[in-house]
DNA sequence: GCCGTTTTCGGCCCGACTGTTTTCAGTCG
């Protein structure tokens, strides 16, 4: 291979702070929203952006065109887009920091730094306590207490976005406990949990009421709220036991429609919406549809009339990103997005036979439970070695006996070691019905060559959890997700998406990619322990947002059509 | 800076909230 690439997400990073640089310093706002939206468009890029750049396919992804892509080769070729350089050196550094505090904008913080000579954070918070910042037009007192009250906030800890995983529960569950009381007529999750991403700020709910009062008040009287943070007639803020932030809308029945889109989003979604209708004479709002030559306004209940009205056909909420899915709408053209009760079995389970904290009889019951016709016990291959393999799968022929026709299959995760090979022998693997290929372990040493590695063995069905991310934890390994795809056709390998809350991986981007690419996508629990089988449904909702359809995910299959599939 | 079923030039979503103002700019989602 040639010199290292620049990551995606460091072809972003330039890309933003380019885009500050450039809003500090008064550039026109469409170019620097041009330069965020390259960046996001980088950032979530399945493939290498600076390898499109180099083969002059940057420009084909929506958001980048000519002047971007070339930017990017320069960060290939010098390690920084020139006109970066340049801003980088006629700006405090600190002074982008300004923009980044809540309530503080870039023209805020440019005349902070011009009018008042400011470049620092330790200045702005000296300026504020010594109530210099009332000098300037537009500044009050209260201004310099919302300045202090930032700083002293962004001392703290980073903010972490909490995990899906932990939220969509929790959400359902108020959901559902509102639906059974008596004051709501419709009432639904909102947001970006809507939308299943895989990380959170808040937890958005959207209901109708006959009575919004009463059900504002109803809802913030429930016993898992221990704060109130804002409480009306129609809107309410509340602070969960496990410290989630809720937000309740009650909103009028008939442009429930209009408001459930409007809140579901993405904003990105929203945006290209709008831009779309505006060239159709309608303004979209959250509360109507205005037929800008009539001044007419058209409230609607539901959300699959809000789309049609525009010309589309309704967007499973998973795909509204804005990464195609509009264009795809109108032309009717929207994959039947894969569905949980699709699903036939489960193939990465641990029991106590390594680290698991139940029996394999505890797993597989908790299986049956789900409906589903098989499962593959996939123990870590380190506490599987000296005839333990064996012993287990004399284990998993008494239950098969017990549970027929469902079926365990004698499986194993086997790890990739640092130097690419796997830590079980060729026979101990040949002896394996279904062979899951991770990595643990030294994620920053050639990660790429070693999943390619461990895909040439004839006895590896599937690489598990790809770049080893832990959501706030570990980020992902570098992996080379373009090569490791043509790995797999090649090899004929599966790759996993994990549905452990933290892991989710591939994620969301990759999957659509190895979807795109033809590779087959498991989705599995990663289950530690009965109640995590359910881990399942989140990897699910991310192939969702991976655009799957039933045919792409693996495990929609009996376990005979998968054995089909297998390369050995 | 990007983009095209009006357009290769001239556009580029919409409304709420805040703080400081007498009519609005800036910020946020």
């Amino acid at each position: 291979m040639a010199q290292a690439l620049p990551r995606n997400s460091e072809v972003a990073d330039q890309l933003e702070l380019l885009a500050d640089l450039l809003e500090l310093t008064g550039e026109a706002s469409f170019r620097v929203i041009a330069y965020r939206r390259a960046a996001q468009r980088a950032r979530e890029s399945a493939g290498s952006i600076a390898q499109l750049a180099l083969d002059g396919r940057a420009k084909e992804l929506p958001g980048i065109g000519k002047t971007i892509e070339e930017k990017i080769v320069q960060i290939v070729d010098t390690g920084e887009i020139a006109a970066l350089t340049k801003r980088k050196a006629e700006v405090p550094p600190e002074v982008v920091e300004f923009m980044r505090l809540p309530g503080l904008g870039p023209k805020t913080a440019a005349r902070l730094w011009h009018e008042l000579g400011l470049t620092t954070l330790a200045a702005l918070k000296a300026a504020a306590e010594q109530q210099r910042l009332r000098a300037l037009p537009g500044f009050g007192a209260r201004s310099e207490e919302r300045i202090l009250k930032a700083l002293a906030e962004e001392r703290g800890p980073a903010e972490v976005r909490p995990l899906l995983g932990t939220g969509l529960p929790v959400a359902l569950a108020v959901v559902e406990e509102l639906r059974r009381g008596p004051l709501v007529d419709k009432v639904s999750e909102a947001g970006s949990v809507r939308r299943r991403r895989e990380t959170f700020r808040d937890l958005d709910l959207i209901a109708t009421s006959s009575d919004p009062a009463a059900l504002t008040a109803h809802f913030v009287s429930l016993p898992f709220v221990v704060e109130v943070v804002a409480h009306g007639d129609t809107k309410a803020t509340v602070i969960s036991t496990d410290g989630l932030r809720f937000d309740l809308r009650v909103v009028p029945p008939e442009s429930y429609g209009n408001l459930l889109q409007h809140f579901t989003g993405s904003k990105d979604h929203n945006v290209a919406l709008r831009e779309r209708a505006v060239k159709d004479g309608l303004s979209v709002s959250e509360y109507s549809i205005t037929v800008v030559e009539t001044g007419e306004e058209l409230r609607y209940a539901t959300e699959a009339e809000v789309y049609a009205r525009l010309g589309y056909e309704w967007i499973p909420p998973e795909l509204r990103e804005n990464t195609g899915e509009l264009e795809a709408a109108r032309r009717n053209e929207l994959p039947k997005l894969v569905e949980q009760r699709e699903i036939r079995g489960d193939l990465h389970l641990h029991s106590d036979w390594s680290d698991g904290r139940a029996t394999l009889e505890e797993m597989a019951l908790a299986a049956t439970a789900r409906g589903y016709a098989y499962i593959a016990i996939t123990d870590h291959s380190y506490r599987l070695h000296e005839g333990r393999l064996a012993a287990q799968d004399e284990e998993v022929a008494r239950l098969n006996e017990l549970l027929a026709p469902f079926q365990i299959l004698r499986g194993v995760e086997v790890n990739i070691r640092a130097d690419g090979s796997l830590d079980l022998t060729d026979e101990e693997l040949a002896s394996r019905d279904w062979v899951i290929a991770s990595l643990h372990t030294s994620f920053d040493r050639s990660p790429t060559e070693r999943v390619l590695a461990a895909m040439m063995s004839p006895h590896v069905d599937c690489i598990g959890h790809l770049t080893a991310r832990k959501l706030n934890k570990r980020p992902p390994a570098d992996v080379d997700v373009e090569r490791v795809l043509a790995g797999a056709l090649e090899t004929g390998t599966f790759l996993e998406l994990n549905g452990q809350p933290d892991r989710l991986d591939l994620r969301d981007a990759h999957a659509r990619a190895a979807g795109e690419a033809g590779v087959p996508v498991l989705v599995s629990s990663d289950a530690h322990r009965p109640h995590a089988l359910s881990y399942l449904d989140l990897a699910l909702s991310q192939a969702r947002r991976a655009w799957l359809t039933r045919a792409q995910v693996l495990n929609t299959r009996t376990w005979p059509q998968i054995q089909k599939m297998m390369k050995r």
